[in-house]
DNA sequence: GCCTTAGGATAGAGCCACTATCCAACGGTG
DNA sequence: CACCGTTGGATAGTGGCTCTATCCTAAGGC
C-alpha cells in the first residue's frame, strides 16, 4: 500500500505520517522508484503502537523513539521490558549513583520484602526518590515504606501475568506499555479513592 | 519591599514575576504610587508555592492559578485539598457520570472496603478509570481491585497523619500537594521495583 | 531639575508535536 | 506520446505553553 491507503487504515495523516518518518519512528518503506514507496501490515502495527504510546501512554517523541529502535534493533525482551517500564513509570530522570542513606532504606526493603538483590533502573530511581524526599523534609519513615513495599509487593504478584502471548515485538510493546500505566494509574485513582474516604471518616468522627 | 527584592528573595526573575502577576498567580502589591508597589512576606511565600508547584509537582499555570484562587477566595480547607488531590492525581480529566458496570465494580470497592458511601472526583475517577481499561481490553478483575484496593487503603491509612499544622494556606497547598505527589510516586517507584523483581525471580525460577 | 530605575505593556524566544506548502518526478489515462 | 494528478521528500509555518527581552513612561533621589 503507498502512503494515502496508510493513512486511512491507520487514521493518521498523511502530514503526521511524514513526521513520525522523519523522526525515526515509523521505518522507510520499501521504495519502488524515486516517488513510490510501499508500506506493509507492519507499517499499520507501527502507528497503532505510536498512537497509543503518545495518547494514552502519553510518551514524547524521544521516548517512543527509544522503545521502537530498541525493538528494531532486536534487544532481548527483558532489556525491551525494561525500558518500557523506565519510560512509562518515569524512572529516567534520576541520576544513578546514589549512595548514604537513602540507598540504605532501599536495601532494607528489598531484604524485608525477599525481592532479588539486584541492582535495577527502579532501584536507583527508588534510592534517588527516597533522597529528594529526605531534601524536601518529607521523609519516608521505615512503617511508610513497610507498608507502602507489602502493597506494591502484593499488586505485582497479580500484575506479573500479564505479560504473555507477544505476537509481534510492537504488539508486546503496546500491550506492556499500555498496561503497565492503566494499572499505575488506576492504583493511583484507588489511592486517592482511599484518602478522601480516609479523610472524610476521620473529619465526620472528629467533628 | 519591591519587585527587586522580592525577585532576590524569591530567586525568581523580575519577567517571570511580572508573568505570574499578569496570570493572576501572585496577587499584585500595594500600589504606592503609579510607578511603585510594596509587596510582603506573603508573596514571597506565595512564589515558593508557585515555584513547588511548577517544578517537584509539575502543575501547569492553570492548575495553580485554579489553587490559589481558591486559596484567596478562601473556600473551606476541605474543598481545598480536594482540589489539591484531583490536580495532583490527575482526577480532573475524566468526566464525570459513569454508569453501568464500572460505576458498579466501583461501587463494589467502596463496599468491600467499607469505605463510605458519598459521591467524589476520586470515584468518578476510578469508575471512568475502569471504563477506560475495559474499552482497551484490559479489563481490572474483581481479584486485581481486591488487591490493588486493599493496598490503597493500607498506605492512606498512614498517609493521612501527614496534613497537619497548616501555618497559612499557601503552606497547607504547598504541603499537601508535594507530600501528595511525592508519596504517590514513591509507591509507584516501589511499584516499578516490585515489578521488576517479581519477573527476575519468574524468570530465574523458569530458566 | 536631571538621571537612573521601577512598573507596565507588548512582543519575541524556544520547545514540542504536528500541519501546510511547495516542488520535482513519475504513472496512468486519453 | 503527452499531460494531468498524485506521491514522496524537503522546508517552513502553526498553536500552545512558559517564560524572557524590549520599550516606554513616570517618578524618586541626588
Amino acid at each position: 500500500m503507498q502512503l494515502n491507503e496508510l493513512s486511512d487504515r491507520s487514521g493518521i495523516s498523511p502530514a503526521s505520517i511524514k513526521y513520525y518518518l522523519r523522526e525515526g519512528l515509523l521505518p522507510a518503506g520499501e521504495a519502488i522508484h524515486a516517488t513510490r514507496a510501499e508500506y506493509s501490515a507492519r507499517h499499520v502495527e507501527r502507528l497503532e503502537l505510536i498512537q497509543a504510546l503518545r495518547r494514552i501512554v502519553g510518551l514524547n517523541i524521544g521516548q517512543i523513539r527509544l522503545l521502537v529502535t530498541m525493538a528494531d534493533d532486536g534487544v532481548p525482551r527483558l532489556d525491551l521490558l525494561a525500558a518500557v517500564q523506565r519510560v512509562v513509570l518515569s524512572l529516567e530522570n534520576y541520576a544513578t549513583a546514589i549512595g548514604g542513606e537513602p540507598a540504605a532504606a532501599t536495601d532494607a526493603v528489598v531484604r524485608l520484602r525477599g525481592w532479588p538483590d539486584a541492582p535495577s533502573d527502579a532501584r536507583n530511581a527508588l534510592a534517588a526518590h527516597l533522597q529528594l524526599m529526605a531534601s524536601l523534609n518529607i521523609p519516608a519513615s521505615a512503617d511508610v515504606l513497610k507498608t507502602y513495599s507489602r502493597a506494591a509487593d502484593d499488586v505485582a504478584g497479580i500484575d506479573i501475568a500479564a505479560t504473555t502471548a507477544p505476537e509481534s515485538i510492537d504488539k508486546l510493546i503496546l500491550t506492556a506499555a499500555v498496561g503497565m500505566h492503566m494499572h499505575s494509574q488506576l492504583l493511583l485513582k484507588l489511592l486517592a479513592l482511599a484518602q478522601a474516604s480516609h479523610a472524610i471518616r476521620r473529619y465526620q468522627d472528629g467533628a
